[in-house]
DNA sequence: ATAATTACTATACATTTGTATAGTAATTAT
DNA sequence: ATAATTACTATACAAATGTATAGTAATTAT
């Protein structure tokens, strides 16, 4: 999934508009500065940049976001030392996580810890995952994902709680194990919603 | 030139909707985030930012750009302050610890973590503090002092090779204990040297 | 050899969006 | 006391904008 040369310039150009401007392009801006007479022109390769992962877009006006995949390749990462994860106080079954009202606060992680590679953080609640040596207070940062491999430390929500938890996908139904032997495995018959992937920890003591 | 409370409020927005959407909201989602039925009601609002040089604006959709004087005040407000930690490389007997051919890097901790209460970072090696949950890898934040009490989790020089140990002193000597049962107890005849205190631990997973 | 992908042109259309007009009520400044 | 500012409601409108339809030509994959 590798991108043409054109789909390249394209995500370079939409970079260098919001380093300008600090807001996406629109579509037929985006034309412009590519001599491009046709706002399908743009569109086409919007949905090709989309499809190979450097974009994710809604369909309202410059709603163009940037993935941590293209902030690599136009080289925006290396120099970030501080990366400042939203620290969301609450998740709740069918809103998204990054509700404005769910945020509390914003957590600096070292950029290079967590390779541009999170999406919030979050305060961690109680014993359950002291074998994998994360406590009760810690605040863990989570990258986003709707789906996890067997064994991933994965944020996930049952009755709209968000739960820290191991992943285990089994043949007839999904296991949520924690890591302290207290706590017995969930059975989930039906997949459970998994909003992201535990990535870095940190910690105060005393 | 101060903004009032409900400026103050519509700027928060705004930025918070940027950091979550990585672009501006539109004149009617902010008003359907601060429960606003008209957007003439934000209109006036962004006048008013854009008059005492809080943002700026084109007339185009989504064309506000939070200025200088914005990111301060929301930088205090809602960002937790990154205090950047020396990295020390490699502690040696007689030499300050904070000698620069020993710095390494600097590592972002959030400040309230540390209470402004560290003075350098070190990465753990091997996994002897694994009873206390700080593993191999893990970069802990170090406070500099030369004592320690009962219990304390210290960071001390043995052989000119600096180790992560609790400490406790006993009548007749001092030991400094491994949370890992394969460790025995080192016992001191001597006061060992005490580099400090580790206050907080980060860790990246995977 | 044929299908799929890339990279566009040209035009149309519905929605989103910024802006304008015309007000009200409460607060703050002069 | 009066004017200005703040903080809105309600509605209207034109421009900006994303998307859709219908194509073409060249390149790349199967």
């Amino acid at each position: 999934m590798e991108l043409t040369g054109r789909q390249n310039l394209v995500l370079k150009k939409i970079y260098d508009y919001i380093l300008v401007n600090s807001y996406p392009p629109s579509i037929r801006e985006l034309a412009g500065m590519l001599y491009i007479n046709s706002p399908r022109g743009i569109s086409d390769h919007l949905y090709s940049l989309e499809r190979k992962g450097y974009i994710e877009r809604r369909s309202s006006a410059r709603s163009i976001k940037l993935t941590w995949k293209a902030l690599q390749i136009l080289g925006q990462n290396t120099e970030k030392e501080a990366l400042y994860l939203p620290l969301v106080g609450r998740i709740a079954a069918g809103r998204p996580v990054l509700a404005e009202e769910n945020i509390e606060d914003h957590i600096p992680f070292p950029a290079d810890m967590i390779r541009g590679n999170a999406d919030f953080a979050l305060r961690v609640h109680g014993d359950s995952m002291i074998g994998d040596h994360i406590l009760n207070g810690d605040i863990i940062a989570v990258r986003s994902q709707p789906v996890a491999e067997n064994g991933d430390i994965v944020v996930a929500l049952i009755d709209d709680e968000a739960v820290v938890k191991r992943y285990y996908r089994k043949e007839k139904h999904v296991e949520l194990r924690s890591s302290n032997p207290k706590y017995m495995p969930m059975l989930m018959k039906s997949d459970p919603i998994i909003q992201g992937k535990v990535v870095a920890v940190q910690r105060a003591l005393r």
